[in-house]
RNA sequence: UCCCCGAUAGCUCAAUCGGUAGAGCACCCGGCUGUUAACCGGGUUGUUGUAGGUUCGAGUCCUACUCGGGGAGCCA
């Protein structure tokens, strides 16, 4: 009776005869002997079967098992280089819970829509497997990080009465009859509780109705916002740079194969060490206007344009080459992969194209006193090899809650954190407004209604104190942390503007 | 809300100027004892997203719609 075994454990059995239960990834076929690819949800093993007088009936049932089939193997353990893993079972036996038929997911190329829609077999495939192994990690991360440094969880709520900042990105519910809407953030209760905790977190799914169909977009998504007493900016700005370091320092440490496994640049994630840079807002606006950034998206821009024409060509050569006559099917097929992947990169230059001339034109125009835009940040994180904090944001477009700044009241002490390599905003966060005054006048500049926030202004009425906090986005930080291209593979079930299935 | 792109076999994609819709993969049969999305030979595969229009003739041109992708605004 052979001992059971995960595949992930494989190397403390090597000699052993084992029984591994799991489904067949994939297989292949070579007259008198066979590979079995299995995957039992810790790794993949290849199994390998001889066929011999006494494996002949086994060699026939194993050779009709359709992809995905769920199954038992049992043999002996073996290292081996060329198994994926390292190590592979000789098969002695193989035992059938179900032989699956059609499996959708072929090892072969499959559009975006596909995929997507048949997401619950997806996450079947190594590439995603991989990644929400690596989203396992930064949740644990985060958890990790604040528990372990005395920071208390509260869990804020889902149904929220009113809007806690602008009210046209909420997603309205009927709640008995009344108006509610899905929280999108748990700021202003979790800061409720700091003033009892001290230091506290929460973390959960938060909701924006926002209708943007971006790679950096989703509806339903999960957010950290710890809240700190006796903080100021500095503060939460070094709070966020320790918490943002441990946590990318603990997927390398502990999930390194998975991101080898992403193809992801590990050296960018070195990288990624305390102190990160920061700019303030004014700085940061400094550098949309300088030659340096014209330059730089001119330059981008030229290559593009070069890089279009080039895989145009290549395109086209290929092509000819591939159709010709007398061209072997090996060589054929090899080219067709090369079209295939070099038109993916014709679209995304092609876009690029598009896209930069717009861009460099936002960048010139900005102006001191709006927001800084998703391609503005871009061109400030392309710009730095760390995560880079931007400061000190015009209050105009900021939420009611950011803290007036001392010297300069048109400004307040917010941070944003942009993650390099172009992913963007990850961290928004503030030091909030503590004097019920400023407070107040805050709320009627933005005509929001006193009455709403009756309780929300008792923090500052009963032991206000300076302090504040930031929200993390969990799937643009696993995005990021991966190198993905986009952020609806970090998520089991992705929720976008037109994607509610399945 | 606005702008750009796309929809052809189960999947990934071809189809020149408007002229008989094609390849690879998947699947089935056969071959092969070290394969790595294995390979080699043979076979099966279509309401060209929907509705209308132009034309002798539409996958191809025009209009509207549906769905999808990317971007602006907004944002984690």
């Amino acid at each position: 009776m052979a001992t059971s075994a995960t595949i992930c454990e494989l190397s403390q059995h090597v000699g052993q005869t084992v029984t591994l239960r799991g489904w067949l990834y994939n297989s292949r076929s070579s007259g008198k002997l066979m590979f079995l690819v299995v995957r039992d949800g810790t790794g993949l093993c290849q199994c390998v079967l001889e066929k011999t007088d006494a494996t002949a009936g086994l060699f026939e049932t194993a050779r009709r098992l359709g992809q995905e089939s769920s199954l038992a193997v049992t043999g002996t353990v073996r290292a081996d280089p060329r198994s994926p893993g390292g190590h592979e079972l000789a098969v002695s036996d193989v035992v059938i819970v179900q032989n699956a038929a059609g499996y959708p997911i072929t090892p072969k190329a499959h559009g975006v829509e596909f995929l997507m829609q048949r997401r619950h077999l997806w996450f079947r495939s190594q590439r995603q497997w991989a990644i929400l192994r690596v989203r396992h990690t930064v949740v644990e991360g985060i958890r990790q990080y604040f528990n372990e440094h005395g920071f208390i969880l509260i869990d804020t709520p889902i149904f929220a009465p009113a809007a806690g900042e602008g009210a046209q990105t909420l997603f309205a519910v009927d709640y008995f009859g009344e108006p509610v809407y899905l929280a999108q953030t748990g700021q202003l209760y979790v800061e409720a509780a700091m003033m009892a905790h001290r230091k506290v977190y929460c973390f959960g799914p938060t909701f924006r109705a926002e209708k943007s169909k971006t790679r950096r977009h989703l509806t339903e998504f999960w957010m950290v916002e710890p809240e700190i007493a006796y903080a100021d900016i500095d503060d939460v700005i070094a709070l966020a740079e320790d918490f943002v370091e441990f946590v990318v320092r603990k997927c390398l440490r502990e999930r390194r194969t998975e991101l080898e496994m992403l193809g992801r640049d590990l050296a960018k994630l070195e990288a990624v060490r305390k102190p990160f840079y920061r700019l303030t807002y004014s700085q940061a606006a400094e550098i949309l206007h300088s030659d340096r950034v014209r330059q730089m998206l001119i330059a981008d821009l030229e290559q593009a344009k070069a890089r279009v024409a080039e895989l145009t060509k290549l395109i086209a050569d290929k092509e000819a080459e591939r159709t010709a006559a007398g061209v072997k099917e090996w060589k054929a097929d090899k080219l067709a992969q090369e079209i295939m992947d070099a038109r993916d990169e014709l679209a995304d230059q092609e876009e690029a194209v598009h896209n930069i001339p717009h861009h460099i034109e936002l960048a010139a125009n900005f102006e001191w006193g709006s927001d800084l835009g998703g391609s503005d940040e871009t061109i400030i994180a392309r710009l730095h090899e760390k995560p880079v904090f931007v400061t000190h944001y015009p209050r105009a477009c900021k939420a009611f809650y950011m803290k007036r700044n001392a010297d300069d009241p048109r400004i307040v002490n917010n941070l944003d954190l942009l993650a390099p390599e172009g992913y963007g905003e990850i961290i928004g966060g503030s030091q909030r407004e503590d004097d019920l005054n400023v407070l107040l006048e805050r709320l009627k500049e933005d005509g929001l209604k006193e009455a709403d926030y009756e309780w929300y202004l008792d923090l500052r009425r009963y032991g206000t104190v300076p302090h504040g906090g930031f929200g993390l986005g969990v799937e643009r930080t696993v995005a990021w942390i991966c190198g993905l291209k986009h952020i609806r593979e970090t998520i089991p079930y992705a929720r976008m503007m037109g994607r509610i299935y399945p």
